[in-house]
DNA sequence: ATCACCCATGTAATCGATTCCACGGCTTGA
DNA sequence: TCAAGCCGTGGAATCGATTACATGGGTGAT
């Protein structure tokens, strides 16, 4: 592969030269810039990115550490992510942690071992001492969607309290009263804060919201599964399951589904995340939609201006209910999405 | 951050020392090991992988192109690439083309740019002049899922000839006869053989396939809906549309409600790929399995084949097909997933 | 005509690693 | 006892770029 010094020999100027032509310094005639531009098309010359990056000290390069690539929320956020990266001007690296903190730790070791100019992280957990350090020592950092406590680090996240109120209003006005819970890791400030906000919307309504209906998952959907399956045995099963994220949902349909049950007329549904598949699920499942390309491109953009040297912002946007069937809702049902 | 020199200062000695402890060159006394690994482990230093790379001419970094990260298909792909090339020491990174030409040879310039050891592609169309390019210069690559004929390079792929073969069997034996397909783009090789296979067994079984019934789409859901659309604006609509992805599946489920239709009663719906949510669609839907998760390993391990000097090899296997009750099978409808 | 400055260009240092080569001290075999 | 070899080590070249500094010629002001 021809380096700059070829070019330079085919050009008959020195590298010097031929760096300021490609980097479009002012100070080359035109004559000059004329034979580089030529021994470029010529050899078919590419800068070495590697090479480049040693120099400057910078790789124009983000790293994206996400929980899960599997889960279609985490998909869409790291399309636009990589979009709005792209369109100025920055490559980005995905991880996939798959809910697990020592996958996490070790992508964001391997971003940082490759010197990446910057990194967006959806920490699979609360505490990782790993994490608390990297942002100790100033590595421009941002959290998008989940983020942890007590860290002066800019977050990008959807705020899903009003929604689940609306969604909690939604149930009570048909009727529901035992209404369960499929939690998220504790450790997770989504997880937590989807039960909370709940437990909050369930107490405004006068509800209670009993431990036997919280069931603990971990975002993926066995978990789900397993916490329907037992909610279903319970001697008093809830009358909506609301689950944490989508996986989850598509658990507790399995569930409930194995269990010869249907949805709506035996126990319904809701979900936190809403997906294109939810249109089309029997029923079509009511679920919180999540700004999702809006978060990803408001992410990379204060990731950029930590990176570029101005100040950062942390963003909250609304999530919002999508009303649709999967809760008994009487409607020739509808529901658009995103 | 610290760098070589700083280690090797704060051990007493040389950087050349210091480099090979760390790459583990047996000429090496233990006194001075000792003493680098304790200036290491002081100084929480990492090597540089960008000026490793510069020297030693090597990224341990594989690239991926995929058509779109949005398909499940293609991330599930991505996923389990992601983790055969991590257990064998490689890092990927992944670029997503979005089924737009110039968007791949976006991603793969950059790619080739940091000099990754070698390349995964599926291509988004069937002549990218730079992709035969890359392969002429003896860059280190792969084709999954889709490829471009008549270069040489190693293909790993799932052949869906045998399970077209068995779905169309199976819709005969159900007494449908009218079959549409909407087609994958021509410009891929998934979308004219499934296409063609499809042709294949229609004829096998006495049935004709009229232009009428073939749509054309480009693997994205709005396609299958313009296409189903079509289909059911047709004076004799088929019985049955094949959906030649997943997406244009989704797509084509909208395009049906939207007219207030019922699958299977009215139409049924068949799809190529299987992903978790055709098991909860209403009807769950009779699909085309792919063995993703092995197409992705073997994938990455004929790419390391070739960049570590081993002859690669081509894989094909084989798809499967999965009945549920989009068709208007009479089943209590079942079908695993993968 | 002279000085100062600017412009185009080249030389060389530099980024952080790896690795060839040389060197000194020891061991080993003759 | 001496030559040969090996072992641990350091010096320095190298990878491919960027960029500070030096240089020489040209231009404009006085």
């Amino acid at each position: 592969m021809a380096s700059i010094k070829d070019v330079a020999a085919q050009a008959g100027v020195s590298v010097a030269t031929v760096s300021r032509v490609l980097n479009s310094h002012p100070s080359v005639s035109p004559d000059a810039r004329g034979r580089v531009l030529a021994a470029v098309d010529a050899l078919g010359y590419r800068p070495n990115a590697v090479a480049r990056s040693l120099r400057t000290d910078q790789t124009r390069t983000l790293g994206l550490v996400i929980s899960d690539v599997l889960n279609p929320y985490f998909t869409a956020l790291a399309r636009s992510v990589e979009e709005e990266a792209r369109a100025l001007g920055y490559s980005v690296i995905i991880g996939n942690a798959d809910e697990r903190p020592e996958q996490q730790d070790h992508h964001v070791r391997t971003l940082l071992d490759r010197r990446i100019d910057g990194l967006l992280v959806s920490p699979a957990d609360g505490e990782s001492p790993l994490l608390l350090d990297v942002a100790r020592t100033g590595t421009p950092m941002v959290f998008v969607d989940r983020w942890i406590p007590g860290v002066d680090i800019p977050v990008v996240r959807a705020d899903g309290h009003r929604a689940i109120q609306d969604l909690v209003t939604h149930l009570h006005a048909l009727g529901h009263r035992r209404l369960a819970i499929i939690a998220g890791p504790a450790a997770t400030t989504t997880g937590n804060e989807r039960v909370e906000a709940f437990r909050e919307a369930m107490t405004a309504h006068g509800l209670a919201l009993p431990d036997a209906y919280i069931g603990q998952g971990d975002f993926q959907a066995d978990s789900g599964r397993r916490v329907t399956e037992h909610f279903l045995s319970l001697p008093e099963p809830p009358e909506i399951v609301f689950a944490a994220d989508n996986l989850m949902a598509l658990g507790a349909l399995d569930a409930i589904r194995a269990r010869g049950l249907r949805v709506p007329e035996d126990i319904g549904i809701a979900a936190f995340d809403d997906i294109p598949w939810f249109v089309h699920t029997g029923p079509p499942i009511t679920a919180i939609a999540q700004p999702t390309g809006e978060l990803g491109r408001a992410a990379v953009r204060a990731l950029i201006d930590i990176v570029e040297g101005r100040p950062p912002q942390s963003v909250t946007l609304p999530a919002s209910l999508v009303v649709r069937s999967s809760c008994g809702e009487r409607t020739t049902d509808s529901g658009s999405n995103e």
